[in-house]
RNA sequence: GGACAAGUAGCUCAGUUGGUUAGAGCGCCUCAUUUACACUGAGGAGGUCACAGGUUCGAGCCCUGUCUUGUCCACCA
């Protein structure tokens, strides 16, 4: 053995040996308990970054369950990120001089296939290197054919039932990227705007968005104030920039009296608000920006121009006219942007698919409450719940070409929707009229995700029948619920209480027991990492440099669970040394065993029988030797505590307090105390150190995958793998 | 407007139902040995636990309030 542990020699071989072996599939343990956790899939759009690498919490909580004996299935897969990987692509696309309009849909589909396909194998390796034990054998992506026809089953039912409506609403609309957005996908600004007080005839009133004016079918007053009962119900006569109009003044309790006059001008189909107060009027529709956003012919002379410049023209011309009271320019609101490219957002009123969540999300809270599930940390139920009681309809339409194009049809004989499980309709089942037209849009990508715990199991094996939840055994039946979901907290919104909603929606069953939410990995300096900043980390040259075992280290060692934590090379690098400390108590142990040494003896204490630790044993155990030392009896003891504590810790997710035990007791314990003093009477403690040494290697195991079966091979008393031995199991003697 | 988290040694962070002299890693200082390991060992300096009250025999931990930092949700015409 070399003097320093070497772990590029060491790490990069061990992975096939434990694929090809089997050992990642549920079946090496297949009487034992079913214990899963789906991997959340990586984007497919591009390599993985150093966030990823704390999936090794996941591998951690799926190596100890697989030597407990649990049937363990960590399941892997890639996200097809609709959107995002459309922007990542078309990015590559502007950087070769060309653009998505170059292609038709088909063509853009295909190369964009292409692209995401080189990505997923990069990021198959980089999983790998990391040691993540993941069956192979059942990687799923979000666009795998049996996935598509799961989540357009879900759909169908969901339609069927009245739980999805084809609605004429306002949507969050970005016109550079001409798609629509949920309203998780928004992003707000604080801004200076200036706020126009406008004449409305005998009203003033005060608005930043003077360009929706034409829109205009209304204005409104709340109806207890006390200043405008007599316009109430009237219509009076306007003068604007396009000559004399007519109004109505109508009554809202959605009129805030204390804002501006306490006058509002109603624009149905440019503001949220204003389109419900619309709906509880009966007041026209009139659109009048473009999904361009650009002005319309409802604009008159304004027409053809963009937002910013009809808001500044429109203006002066008011003011010429003198129909602008006055102007707030300190007034501070917040503006919709695009969370991708900053675009102001406009709200427009577009056709789209919605979903009715308040059902759903009034069961998804209710598994928190009733304790089926659990959200560790706890403090974030909090969020969980103000969202999902807050939450409005879902609009799951994207003007966009990659994901899942919707499994509808409109027909123009009877103007009616037909949505079928993917197959496509020869006729309208209403009126037998053969003229189909599919919609073009895609569902929002967390549609699709949201069901990806019941879709990838009912898509693995045996292959999915035809009801959402088959019958016979299968992985489905064996795995779902499944036991973990464990990934960032920014997502619980987005992904996790979505797949609530889905899970308990397909399945009546919830889709996972434990939710468990790991913080932010950031920059040594505590920023968070991004490609703009140019502090984006490969996790695999970080690898190669300290190894994969010191990552996972450092990842859970002495950060709160839950907690933002910054990386840093001192904390690699002291994990290294860790990993040198132990490689160099194995060279001890075995490459410097004395000739007369006695080995622990495989007859009296069977390699693979799991070893059972005494409880504060004040007694040595016969089998390790016939002395009773002190010393001897000190280490056992302080063993038996370790695993006990590194069994409860992992028990209750306090991945930190496992990995700070294991730290303190191999180096500081075993290395500095227990090592030093047998030195002077090696041979007869020659037992304990190997006792300890293995039963060590077991309880590190989960967390540093690579060293522990190097050293594990080089016991003189080892069987098989460590990865497939028992975890440690405590028995108390006092009893 | 609402919510959550954090504030502990120079830096990065632990501190699980309140209980002796508040811990670790890195850094710093002193010393040791060429040792299984210098990716080492032994020892040391260094903290008014953000602030102000309160509960208690006893508070880093519980309660109230304040300040600072970070994040999220809602949405303003």
């Amino acid at each position: 053995m070399d003097k320093i542990y070497d772990q590029t020699k060491v790490e990069p071989k061990w992975y096939k040996i434990w694929e090809e072996a089997g050992y990642f599939k549920p079946e090496i343990n297949p009487d034992g308990k079913p214990y899963t956790i789906i991997l959340p899939p990586p984007n497919a759009n591009a390599p993985l970054h150093f966030g990823h690498a704390m999936y090794a919490v996941e591998d951690i909580l799926i190596r100890y369950h697989r030597m407990k004996g649990d049937s363990t299935l960590w399941l892997p897969g890639a996200d097809h990120a609709g959107f995002e990987t459309q922007v990542v692509f078309e990015k590559h696309l502007e950087s070769q001089g060309k653009s998505r309009f170059d292609y038709d849909r088909q063509t853009l589909y295909q190369m964009i296939w292409d692209f995401v396909q080189d990505n997923k194998g990069v990021m198959e390796g980089q999983l790998k290197r990391l040691g993540f034990s993941l069956d192979w054998s059942r990687y799923k992506f979000t666009l795998d054919p049996d996935i598509v026809k799961v989540v357009y089953k879900t759909f169908k039912k969901m339609f069927d039932e009245g739980l999805i409506y084809r609605g004429n609403r306002i949507v969050n609309y970005c016109t550079k990227h001409g798609t629509s957005f949920s309203d998780l996908e928004v992003i707000y600004e604080d801004r200076k705007t200036p706020l126009y007080y406008i004449k409305y005839g005998p009203l003033t009133l005060a608005t930043v968005r003077l360009e929706t004016k034409f829109g205009d079918t209304a204005v409104a007053v709340h109806p207890d104030d006390k200043r405008y009962q007599k316009y109430i119900g009237k219509e009076i006569e306007i003068e604007t920039v396009l000559g004399k109009a007519k109004i109505k003044v109508i009554a809202d309790k959605a009129v805030d009296p204390e804002f501006g006059t306490g006058v509002i001008k109603v624009t149905p189909a440019h503001a949220p608000i204003d389109f419900e107060i619309g709906e509880r009027h009966n007041l026209e529709i009139r659109q009048v920006i473009g999904y361009d956003g650009r002005l319309n012919e409802k604009a008159g002379k304004f027409s053809g121009m963009r937002v910013k410049e009809a808001r500044q023209t429109i203006a002066s011309e008011m003011e010429q006219k003198g129909l602008i009271e006055k102007i707030d320019y300190e007034y501070q609101n917040r503006v919709a942007t695009c969370y991708k490219c900053g675009t102001e957002i406009e709200p427009l009123p577009l056709e789209q698919w919605f979903i009715k969540v308040e059902g759903l999300a009034k069961k998804a809270i209710e598994a928190i409450k009733n304790g089926d599930i659990k959200i560790y940390p706890k403090n974030w139920e909090t969020t969980y719940f103000n969202w999902l009681k807050n939450i409005r309809d879902w609009n799951i339409s994207r003007q966009i070409v990659w994901g899942m194009q919707i499994p509808a049809w409109f027909c123009d004989g009877c103007k009616k929707w037909t949505v079928t499980e993917g197959e496509t309709p020869d006729v309208c089942p209403n009126c037998k009229n053969a003229n189909l037209e599919r919609d073009s849009d895609v569902f929002d990508t967390w549609f699709s995700s949201g069901q990806w715990p019941y879709a990838t199991l009912q898509s693995t094996r045996p292959p999915a029948k035809s009801d959402l939840a088959p019958a016979g055994g299968g992985d489905f039946e064996k795995f779902y619920p499944t036991s973990v979901m464990e990934t960032m907290y920014d997502i619980l919104l987005f992904w996790v209480a979505r797949m609530v909603m889905l899970g308990i929606y397909a399945t009546n069953k919830v889709p996972f027991k434990d939710i468990l939410l790991h913080g932010k990995v950031l920059d040594p300096l505590g920023q968070k990492m991004s490609k703009s900043k140019g502090n984006v980390v490969n996790p695999i040259e970080v690898a190669d440099l300290y190894g994969a075992d010191a990552i996972r280290m450092a990842l859970i060692y002495g950060t709160a669970f839950g907690h933002d934590q910054s990386i840093s090379h001192p904390k690699l690098q002291a994990m290294r040394n860790f990993t040198n400390k132990l490689w160099n108590i194995g060279r001890f142990i075995i490459d410097f065993a004395p000739e007369d040494a006695k080995h622990l003896d495989p007859s009296v204490i069977p390699a693979n029988a799991g070893i059972q630790l005494k409880k504060f044993s004040s007694e040595l155990d016969p089998r390790l030797r016939g002395d009773d030392n002190p010393q001897d009896k000190q280490i056992l003891e302080q063993l038996s505590k370790t695993a006990e504590k590194v069994t409860k810790a992992l028990d209750t997710y306090r991945f930190h307090d496992a990995s700070d035990a294991l730290y303190e007791f191999i180096w500081h314990e075993f290395a500095d105390k227990y090592i030093e003093s047998t030195k002077d009477r090696r041979a007869e403690a020659q037992p304990v150190l190997e006792y300890v040494l293995k039963t060590s290697l077991e309880l590190l195991h989960p967390f540093m995958p690579y060293i522990t079966e190097e050293l594990w091979q080089k016991l003189p008393h080892k069987e098989n793998s460590v990865m497939i031995t028992n975890w440690p199991t405590i028995v108390d003697s006092s009893k």
